[in-house]
DNA sequence: CAAGTTACAAAAAATGAAACTTGTAATAAT
DNA sequence: ATTATTACAAGTTTCATTTTTTGTAACTTG
């Protein structure tokens, strides 16, 4: 109808799938309707992914992937790495406060997913740890900060920064006082400070 | 019925209550029961607590104002601020944990309530703070820690041990690697090393 | 035979009537 | 006058029924 199947792939399903979540949330999105979009019948959707929860799958898959390219751009810019960390953070933290207030039904099936995958996001942390470690190592053999190990560096920080930047926290963040973004670059000052002195752990 | 009417009183429901939930959880708590335990009707209820929501509101509201009675003698004894500041903060940590596992239904209920209820939420957080920058503003006067801000860096580590102590975290905590008290205390080390060395915010 | 459709069984969700719960008000007991 | 009770309206939950949706398999078309 709408499409040409010429063009059919699991990518232009997954876009498919995405307009209509964004439109009528997971609850009102069904494969029909989806297809629909294609102008294919569902059955053919089964061709691309194995089941709807899949395809929902797929779309926040695709959104980490996302913010991670995102991440490990923001760690390659110029400046200290203090700028660079507090840069990226606060790029994930605008990024989640938008998709709350903008695009609101993705976020919530980003968060349903959060509670239900346990799997998904703690593979989507272990990749985020690496991405910081890697980051933290540079800054290390720079010279610029001194840690004896970088992996539990990562984790700290990872678990310093959440409140900002984790889906359940967007709510509160946004009529938080003082400002999130304040705290977020206080909290990068004082970890920046601590690295910079040099932490033992262990 | 079991027991006389001569003592019913706000915390005496407020008991009854939680036996309830703890039992059967607080979907499968109604009123009617809740009376039943102390031998009344349920309309008597309704003279201690205007609604059935209050008074789960205040089974949560006392497991606050018991962590922070446990949080504030924490931070009352010996050793090094760093020290104190760790061992209080295992202290809530594991507190968490035990009710994960060992009184899952009230943990269910303080959960819903952390997310219907933010303005609750709120006030215990700002009670937390406060306590928190008490004791930084301590161990400021007494030399060990520098700080240009203690409220900040009172919200700095509250921020920075959230994870740690949330609720909504727990679960993933029992199987962390490394372990959540590891992280925990490797966190609190980067924390005090800043604050050790001295920070600037602003 | 590659790509898609139609037809269908199983699973899940919507619906609506009956049962239960909540909260209030008039009433009784002490 | 205080404390509790019973009776009841309003709101919720439950449960059986019907409808929709999902996922598969046999079938069609270029």
């Amino acid at each position: 109808m709408s499409q040409a199947s010429s063009s059919l792939s699991a990518a232009s399903v997954l876009e498919a799938a995405k307009v209509q979540v964004r439109r009528f949330g997971e609850r009102k999105t069904n494969v029909v309707d989806i297809a629909r979009i294609l102008g294919v019948s569902h059955a053919t959707l089964y061709r691309f992914y194995p089941s709807k929860s899949a395809m929902m799958d797929a779309i926040v898959e695709q959104a980490m992937r996302d913010e991670e390219d995102m991440a490990a751009a923001c760690l390659e810019e110029t400046g200290s790495a203090e700028e660079r960390l507090f840069g990226m953070l606060l790029n994930l933290h605008r990024r989640k406060r938008e998709r709350f207030t903008g695009d609101r039904e993705i976020h919530d099936l980003y968060r349903r997913i959060l509670v239900e995958r346990p799997d998904m996001i703690a593979a989507y942390a272990d990749r985020m740890t690496a991405l910081l470690a890697k980051f933290i190592a540079q800054a290390v053999e720079l010279g610029e900060w001194s840690v004896n190990d970088t992996v539990m560096a990562a984790g700290v920080v990872r678990d310093a920064v959440t409140t900002y930047i984790h889906p359940a926290f967007v709510a509160q963040l946004i009529a938080a006082e003082p400002p999130a973004e304040d705290m977020l670059r206080a909290t990068v000052a004082t970890l920046a400070r601590a690295f910079e002195t040099g932490v033992t752990y262990g």
